[in-house]
DNA sequence: ATCGAATTGACATTATGATGTCAAAAGGAA
DNA sequence: TTCCTTTTGACATCATAATGTCAATTCGAT
């Protein structure tokens, strides 16, 4: 769907074609994922906060994770006081800071990501058949480059 | 960052790793649209819409655009409606339908979406610099393949 | 022609995301 | 210490997206 290319670059085109389906794709894999773990009162976003806290190595404060996910401090802040509020993570103290309080799993927030990835695992296999693993990696190699030209694009 | 994989496929855990890049480069190039066309009073959103339009053969009512987009109907409603009190779209009588009027864009419109595709060119090339465009088109194919996935999954 | 299902736009409501401001707190430089 | 900058959470506000409902309309089946 060449709209109209008056000084296009061939890479450039081609990327102006792909980005409108990244747009779709990103949207329907959100819907899925919500539908997904919606019995299990998660959503996309929330089960994305949970696994920023499952992937940190210690646990971390709120501006933290948001800075890790690359999303806002304050929408991260709202996530996670809901998730407080319904017992899946829990706030210790921070030796280094007495205001930003460390973020941890509860029984029930490990149990609630456990059961998330669970319900995943299938969905995602039976969504990978067909697509050979190379071209995944391509996909993977070519998002993150692009990502990293984004960033330092902001950065200027 | 294989957080925990129990049941895995080779493919389903590369997938995995690829979605969460996916949802943050989604996030990014929305927020470089924005940047990119917000002097023209125009949004990452209504972007898309004007571009939905310029894409049809023919003029369409909004519910249909927003079939093709994969948006909710009520989003592109209300986008189309604001785009038309800035005199950027305007409806035409649809003989099929007595209130499915069709949506086309008006002169300003067209100079809308030229001067955002305008913007564009100079910046989707320098964000392709470097990238193979067969590393992109493979990256196209895995896409789309994965929307046509979600979509006859959300159908059955 | 008539009935029922599906489509469509309008409206209302809620949920979520984005942005700005503020004071508390921490770190660094002098 | 003192002063300044940065970080952080809390709060407020607004913009956008999502969802449900309704009546008008169209289309298909009978």
């Amino acid at each position: 769907m060449p709209i109209c290319d008056p000084e296009r670059s061939e890479a450039g085109a081609a990327l102006t074609a792909l980005i409108l389906d990244l747009f779709r794709l990103s949207n329907r894999m959100l819907a899925a994922g919500d539908r997904l773990v919606a019995g299990l009162g998660l959503t996309s976003a929330r089960w994305q906060v949970l696994g920023s806290i499952v992937a940190a190595e210690r646990p971390q404060p709120v501006a933290w994770l948001a800075r890790d996910m690359g999303a806002n401090r304050q929408n991260v802040q709202r996530i996670v006081n809901d998730l407080a509020a319904e017992g899946l993570v829990d706030f210790q103290a921070n030796p280094h800071h007495r205001r930003a309080q460390l973020v941890v799993l509860t029984a029930r927030g490990r149990d609630a990501f456990a059961a998330a990835m669970r319900l995943q695992a299938p969905w995602i296999n039976r969504l990978s058949e067909g697509l050979s693993v190379p071209d995944i990696g391509t996909t993977h190699a070519v998002v993150t480059a692009l990502e990293r030209k984004l960033d330092s694009d902001t950065k200027d």
